[in-house]
DNA sequence: TATATTTGCAACCATATAGTTGCATATTAA
DNA sequence: TTAATATGCAACTATATGGTTGCAAATATA
């Protein structure tokens, strides 16, 4: 479909996913899909939705037991994100560009 | 129509936009349309559509000289997305979170 | 002035996205 | 065994997205 990166940056675009993965990270142990649902306005079928596209770019770790299944936080993938951002730290400083300074850190 | 952040993190979930952003900053060098646009196999037109996005974002500042539209990098409004991730620092260094490190730093 | 260049605007298209409802199925509890 | 609960699957809807083409208008060049 389409790679890592864009996966993650597409699941945390939505203001909806950012809710629902801060609920898990915060909840800090696993919970199933109802009980997340139970804390939104949106349908179950929605969440649902919402975690599938969680779960593919590694946000959310889902493991089932008995008929329930558990959904956990991941952070991990955001390092991903944060790997692609530290490559504009050098810029975000000026709001003209600053590739002096980027190539400065560089010699 | 979504709130800042929203903006930002859909600006850059688009691979296409990733690049043309990319291109921008390290021409380091306000560029008219029609040049950037030389760069990729889309449209001028889908190029422009992508600008505009990207100067929503505040990701693109653009302006008119003559006939031409000079567009410049900003990597300012990337500040925000680190700042949404920094909060997950505390949770990416173990795949079941670590809400009891995120507590530990705040005491 | 006539021509070429840069751009915006509008219409259009295919697909993706965010959400819904209804129903079937598996598991647990009474 | 019967009833309740948690879930998945499928169909459907509305709107957003990423792209296209055609054309008109403004500016610059010959």
């Amino acid at each position: 479909m389409q790679d890592k990166i864009t996966k993650i940056l597409k699941a945390i675009a939505d203001p909806t996913r950012r809710e629902i993965f801060h609920a898990l990270v915060l909840a800090a142990t696993a919970m199933p899909i109802t009980q997340i649902s139970n804390q939104f306005e949106i349908s179950r079928q929605g969440i649902t939705k919402h975690l599938k596209t969680l779960e593919e770019a590694g946000l959310v770790q889902i493991n089932a037991k008995g008929r329930e299944r558990y959904c956990q936080a991941d952070a991990q993938p955001l390092k991903e994100v944060n790997q692609w951002l530290k490559f504009y730290e050098h810029f975000w400083d000026n709001a003209l560009g600053n590739l002096g300074s980027y190539l400065d850190s560089k010699s």
